[in-house]
DNA sequence: AATACAACTTAGAACCGCGCAA
DNA sequence: TTGCGCGGTTCTAAGTTGTATT
């Protein structure tokens, strides 16, 4: 970050210009071709522009569970009825009555057409590169920097995830009289599309947002902000590490304190310690209290309500074992079963004592309470610093374990492997793959096509070799040299072949992805990269590459985390 | 102290396009 | 030539945290 001047930020601004084109919105709506039919009761009907908008919203959603879930469908036709006329709202009553296949298929014939010219239609992407010129970067106290979102969320229906009770809500359109346009005052303003008006135009410096607006569903505010790549985002990741890092000195203080504040007088403090054991030792997150009714209903730690956690005085030649089982961010569940230390077991007890399933577990406890705490133990520290903290030293302790010298793809494992153990600590799940076992078929049938392949090369090389031992001259020499070679270059691949399968199936439910964007300095990375001679481009992509550009530029290879 | 709001990070799924094998 | 599997990219929801307001 030498390149900027870092005592221009004291003052709490963010930067000093900022100027950008704007945002780019989401296409007007084009009215379907009238030999697309809706059908209401079997009958046919012509909709409004409005209400067949919002239709074709469903239409594009036909082949996905979500529409056929009930509140998905209720929050749906409700939201549907308030575009509609008069008489279609007199007319249609029952969303089961409607037939939305012609439109689906006209969407789905849509993409295949799309798909099959694309090679051809160079123009679309051609005005789509142009669009990525001219808005999708901005210029920030003299730098060029590419814009993450740059575009405005188009219409359509809202998707929670989990049980959420907001699901298949109409999300309205965003027009430029709802758009906050932030940029500095000497800066050329985004012009608003012709005929329209921005809702505000400010010059706020201490925030790094380009461009606002209010959504509709939770009535929260959304933001158009630059890449990961940019200085304003890296220093601010930077930041981030070294914090966790300073957590790195004291830690152990910390610990001992809080295993201490298990035998506080005060219930406040107990809990305190209790829920921030957790944080530490199973990655949980802060777990702010949620509005009822407005989302999906997940916990975190302080959360946590008494019927996500069952005691267990021993379970399976365990003492004092505490099985999790709750849904998290994203409704991913997190489901553990963990011995603890007999105080924490204890205090467990005592906290569950005259409370029903659906009463907070930590009920003398918040999020904020919480990390005014953890401000006073060190300056800077949140909840979630324990978990950048303890993925990063996990990652770190777990190379320095599982590496050894050895070739590329076996290097390339372990790391894979010690990226893994910090996503199952910090519980990174995904969906397996729809076409996992099939890929996982294929794959071993080229292990087993590999293998025979290698029985033929080890038995030719035998029958060169006994060759060679009648012969004895260069020509059958170098034949057996040859087949060598062929040996082991087979073996090679059947080595990277089965360590591909083994990386495989570890991963099935497991996500890399977010750990490794989010969680792992990649100072460490970088470091693990020059000691073990592995390219960077091996673990890094050119996106990830990009946003850790200052950690590829900083860390040698005796950085320590 | 509780609540609301604002700003920012973290998250998994959907989508896209490229290279490879059939 | 085509279809498909995969890595990478995009999308936007869902968190955390800090601060202002009541």
């Amino acid at each position: 970050f030498d390149q900027w001047e870092e005592e221009r930020y004291t003052d709490g601004s963010k930067w000093k210009f900022l100027e950008h084109k704007g945002p780019v919105f989401a296409p007007p709506y084009e009215p379907l071709p009238s030999n697309v039919k809706f059908y209401y009761d079997g009958k046919h009907m012509k909709l409004s522009p409005q209400a067949e908008e919002v239709a074709t919203f469903f239409a594009k959603m036909l082949d996905h569970e979500y529409t056929t879930k009930e509140v998905f469908r209720n929050n749906f036709f409700k939201d549907w009825k308030k575009e509609m006329t008069p008489e279609e709202k007199s007319k249609i009553t029952n969303l089961s009555k409607c037939d939305f296949t012609e439109m689906s298929e006209y969407f789905k014939a849509q993409t295949e057409a799309r798909k099959q010219m694309s090679k051809e239609e160079k123009q679309v992407s051609k005005e789509n590169e142009r669009i990525v010129q001219e808005y999708g970067f901005c210029v920030m106290d003299n730098h060029k920097e590419r814009i993450a979102n740059f575009r405005i969320e188009p219409p359509g229906l809202f998707r929670g995830r989990g049980d959420h009770p907001k699901m298949g809500m109409l999300k309205r359109r965003i027009r430029p009289e709802d758009v906050i346009i932030n940029c500095s005052k000497d800066s050329k303003h985004p012009k608003p599309p012709p005929g329209t008006k921005w809702k505000e135009v400010r010059h706020d410096n201490k925030v790094t947002w380009l461009v606002s607006w209010t959504e509709n569903i939770q009535g929260s505010i959304k933001y158009i902000m630059l890449n990961p790549s940019s200085r304003i985002k890296g220093e601010k990741d930077w930041q981030k590490y070294e914090t966790a890092r300073r957590l790195k000195k004291c830690v152990d203080q910390i610990r001992a304190q809080y295993r201490d504040d298990w035998k506080s007088k005060e219930m406040r403090i107990r809990q305190r310690a209790v829920a921030l054991y957790f944080i530490d030792k199973l990655a949980l997150r802060a777990g702010n209290e949620k509005e009822e009714g407005e989302t999906a209903d997940t916990v975190g730690c302080c959360s946590l309500r008494v019927e996500h956690i069952k005691l267990y005085p021993e379970l399976n030649g365990q003492e004092f074992v505490v099985e999790f089982d709750f849904l998290g961010k994203d409704s991913i569940r997190y489901y553990n079963t963990i011995p603890v230390e007999k105080r924490v077991f204890k205090n467990l007890q005592l906290f569950l004592e005259n409370k029903q399933p659906e009463d907070d577990l930590f009920d003398r406890l918040n999020t904020s309470i919480l990390n005014k705490h953890l401000q006073e133990l060190m300056d800077g520290l949140t909840a979630k610093v324990f978990r950048t903290y303890n993925a990063s030293i996990t990652l770190q302790q777990q190379l320095k374990e599982l590496t050894s010298e050895d070739n590329t793809p076996a290097k390339i494992l372990s790391y894979n492997r010690a990226n893994r153990a910090v996503a199952i600590l910090c519980n990174h799940q995904r969906a397996p793959p729809k076409t996992f076992e099939k890929s996982m078929q294929n794959l071993q049938s080229k292990i087993d096509a590999k293998k025979d392949q290698l029985a033929d090369a080890r038995r030719e090389l035998k029958s060169a070799k006994a060759d060679a031992k009648v012969r004895k001259d260069e020509k059958t020499k170098k034949a057996v040299e040859t087949k060598k070679k062929a040996v082991q270059r087979i073996e090679e691949q059947l080595m990277k072949l089965e360590v591909q399968a083994t990386d495989r199936e570890e991963n099935k439910q497991i996500a890399l992805g977010t750990s490794k964007l989010n969680y792992l300095d990649p100072r460490i990375t970088v470091a693990w990269c020059k000691k073990w001679n592995v390219t960077i481009e091996k673990i890094y992509n050119k996106t990830q590459r990009e946003k850790f550009a200052w950690a590829i530029d900083m860390a040698d290879k005796d950085f320590e985390f």
